[in-house]
DNA sequence: GCCGTTTTCGGCCCGACTGTTTTCAGTCG
């Protein structure tokens, strides 16, 4: 088991730690132990044969223990063995971060699939449509056999008060986690996953559509069975002349018209991500070492990776001085040729309360990538913002505006700033607005993302990762420029390492 | 969950800056 295995592991427990509403510090242990784990320059497996775990910073006797269990048996029992009650309702979870939802349903959905009389299992829901947090999980199930799977989903030791109706279960997850199963008969299935997918209208459009061209009734009717047996979601849409509708487009926000008229778009893929311009190093207030976020970056398979650390103003993450900044420099052109992908040498420039760059423009020039965000005086009234973002973009050398409105989901409010404004500037200066991937950021969001991409600004989806597994949060990303209606075309990092650094210095050309 | 002791539980990253300053809690990543 590699290091970043087991850090993964331990960064689940600490995600699901936190769906409990458990101790932050507690929570924090864990992730504190993932990236110690992920950071050592020895095989875990050795650290726990030599006996050396509680050596490691942050690792005490009981993580431990655990980092010892997850080397020799692959599996975190303490997951199991979390309190089989429920949780009081104070403690339940009514917004989920879609990170802490799909890690989640990874745990479960090999649990649900090893259930007698469960065949095949499925996210549906807002889940699966990647909504930015969802208010519960849904699942749909293909039975083989109705009265066992209901018999063993109840008598699943982390689901709590099972209310049945018809084949409809609704319950609590000891995780702290609302969960509505839909349990169907094979035949069913695929109907079914397209009908707790979509949102309402989507669904009930589509339904209407099916209806007018085919006369077919779409709509499962609960205890009836049902003569239509697709096998997949295709076949469906196919019923109504129409090419698969992507389940993250299915929010009734145009999508049947655009399918109707041809004019879908091809949704911007994972396969097309070549490399991510915006991480941090310990140079600055990340977690890792450069080499460190290079080899994780190339074992990801990136052409590029962007080295964007704080600029000097901002003390508290340790940015860096132009010196230092200068030697940064230095030390990747020194990397450079170990390492079989680019490594950019760049920079996340604060903007100065008036607008201001936090870096005199010939430093600017000299960097490969220049990201521009806020992260001071966050309650300038609406105006002052965003004349003073605006202001940013104009310097020629910012490429890309960073997680531009400054929300985190569930901690604080966006500040206050005229989005169309910052758009109609981003589109007149060649400015791109990034996608910031962090969990609890991802900003901006899907609805500015569509509408960035109708201005025909271009959108950089970044991570922001401040260490190796969150390099992973692209997927996050991603998932919201699918839900923007993004094309590989429309995202800046699809471009190759070969045209990727003319397309950043564009702007700058035309000063 | 860890740590560091005032050895048994309380606090828990970093530090400069802000403010219709009065003396320190809140803010930023």
């Amino acid at each position: 088991m590699r290091n970043r295995d087991v850090a993964e592991m331990l960064e689940r427990a600490g995600r699901i730690l936190s769906l409990r509403g458990e101790n932050r510090y507690r929570i924090r242990a864990y992730q504190k132990a993932a990236r110690a784990v992920v950071s050592l320059d020895e095989g875990i497996d050795v650290v726990v044969k030599e006996k050396r775990l509680q050596q490691l910073e942050g690792v005490g006797s009981a993580l431990a223990e655990k980092i010892q269990e997850i080397v020799e048996t692959g599996t975190l029992s303490m997951l199991e063995r979390i309190e089989t009650v429920s949780l009081p309702p104070t403690k339940m979870n009514r917004t989920i971060l879609l990170a802490s939802a799909l890690t989640f349903s990874t745990e479960l959905l090999p649990q649900l699939v090893a259930l007698p009389g469960v065949t095949q299992v499925q996210v549906v829901g807002e889940a699966r449509r990647r909504r930015e947090t969802v208010t519960g999980l849904e699942f749909a199930l293909a039975v083989s056999d109705m009265a066992e799977a209901k018999e063993s989903l109840g008598a699943h030791k982390h689901l709590h008060s099972c209310r049945w109706e018809d084949n409809k279960c609704f319950t609590v997850h000891s995780f702290g986690i609302e969960i509505t199963f839909h349990l169907v008969v094979e035949e069913c299935f695929v109907q079914t996953l397209w009908q707790t997918t979509g949102s309402v209208t989507h669904v009930q459009k589509m339904a209407m559509i099916i209806k007018e061209k085919t006369g077919q009734q779409i709509m499962k009717v609960p205890g009836q069975s049902n003569a239509l047996q697709l096998l997949s979601e295709e076949e469906l849409y196919a019923l109504a002349n129409l090419p698969l509708i992507a389940p993250e487009l299915r929010e009734d926000g145009g999508e049947i018209e655009a399918a109707q008229a041809g004019q879908l778009p091809l949704l911007v893929d994972a396969a097309d991500y070549k490399g991510d311009l915006h991480i941090h190093t310990d140079w600055s207030d990340g977690a890792a070492s450069m080499k460190k976020m290079v080899e994780a970056a190339v074992e990801l398979g990136y052409e590029y990776v962007a080295i964007t650390d704080h600029s000097r103003s901002l003390k508290i993450a340790k940015g860096l001085s132009l010196e230092r900044l200068s030697q940064q420099q230095a030390f990747i052109k020194s990397l450079q040729d170990k390492y079989n992908i680019r490594i950019f040498s760049g920079i996340e420039v604060d903007i100065l309360d008036d607008g201001s760059i936090d870096a005199p423009n010939e430093v600017l020039a000299n960097l490969d990538v220049v990201i521009a965000s806020v992260h001071s005086a966050f309650r300038q009234s609406r105006a002052k913002m965003t004349t003073r973002i605006c202001r940013a973009m104009q310097n020629p050398y910012v490429q890309i505006l960073g997680h531009a409105t400054g929300r985190l989901l569930g901690k604080r409010e966006p500040y206050e700033v005229d989005m169309a404004e910052v758009l109609r500037v981003a589109a007149m200066t060649g400015t791109s607005l990034e996608i910031n991937s962090s969990p609890d950021r991802l900003d901006i969001n899907d609805s500015v993302a569509r509408r960035a991409k109708d201005a025909g600004i271009a959108v950089a989806i970044n991570t922001d990762a401040h260490s190796q597994l969150e390099l992973a949060n692209m997927l996050l990303g991603l998932a919201m420029a699918r839900r923007g209606w993004l094309e590989k075309k429309d995202v800046l990092n699809t471009s190759s390492a070969q045209d990727i650094l003319a397309i950043l210095q564009k702007k700058r050309r035309k000063h």
